[in-house]
DNA sequence: TACAACGCTACATATACAGTAGCAATAAAC
DNA sequence: GTTTATTGCTACTGTATATGTAGCGTTGTA
């Protein structure tokens, strides 16, 4: 089985150049890799209390999602469980104000769909 | 064939809850929908142009994509091709720091994997 | 020695994506 | 008016990725 995480240098999943971002948006755009993080972020928890916090996760794909993330150098693993390590909460402080804005970004859809004026 | 947006508010891939960041994560969380904002985040750009830039996305998906970020509002089509709209600019606006933070992410992880040291 | 929690692995099924071919529409050129 | 070129797709097949469920091996606790 092999690892296959997106390395910058080397060609990944939607680019052949291998720029930085484009491997960083490989890792991220894999399914739960963003919401792990996410969820590392509020402090360390077990494998369990990971699969727990994400309903819809099987143990397969959290394995493997947190394989990468190690390989990468996001994640360890520490007394208490998986952790963010320094790089990784650094690039927690980037994402995070995505939580806010995805809450106007919910306002303003919603209001479209629903006919409901927007909430500033 | 039903189109699926993840939309604030209902149950999206990975969260029952569909809390806004969640949402948002797995619309950012499927192939290409990072890469295609940062794309057009360069400029307006048509289905070809937006293929040939992203090489190795195939046109089933491209297509995909583009409705479901349409769709969230993030994307539009004007008169040079797909561009974002002015909350999809706002959302590059937030992701545009990875850009220079993979840079450091991947010096850190070569410098790790190659044994050279960490380009300050 | 029973029990519980943890970190997985195995397996079958379902969904998503890649890769290639080609069609319908528009426009301009001959 | 019929070639030719470009554009925006759709159809199809094969492969990769994810889900969902069951359960094993280990570690601690009582």
């Amino acid at each position: 089985m092999p690892l296959n995480v997106p390395q910058p240098g080397q060609p990944v999943r939607g680019s052949k150049s291998g720029k930085p971002i484009m491997a960083l948006f490989d890792l991220l755009g894999r399914s739960w890799a963003l919401g792990l993080i996410w969820q590392l972020a509020l402090g360390a928890k077990t494998f369990r209390h990971l699969q727990e916090s994400c309903e819809m996760v099987s143990p397969t794909v959290l394995n493997k999602r947190l394989k990468e993330l190690t390989a990468s150098g996001l994640v360890t693993r520490g007394e208490n469980g998986y952790q963010l390590t320094a790089t990784g909460s650094e690039l927690f402080l980037l994402l995070e104000p995505l939580g806010t804005w995805s809450k106007k970004w919910a306002n303003g859809l919603s209001a479209k769909t629903a006919g409901r004026p927007p909430v500033s």
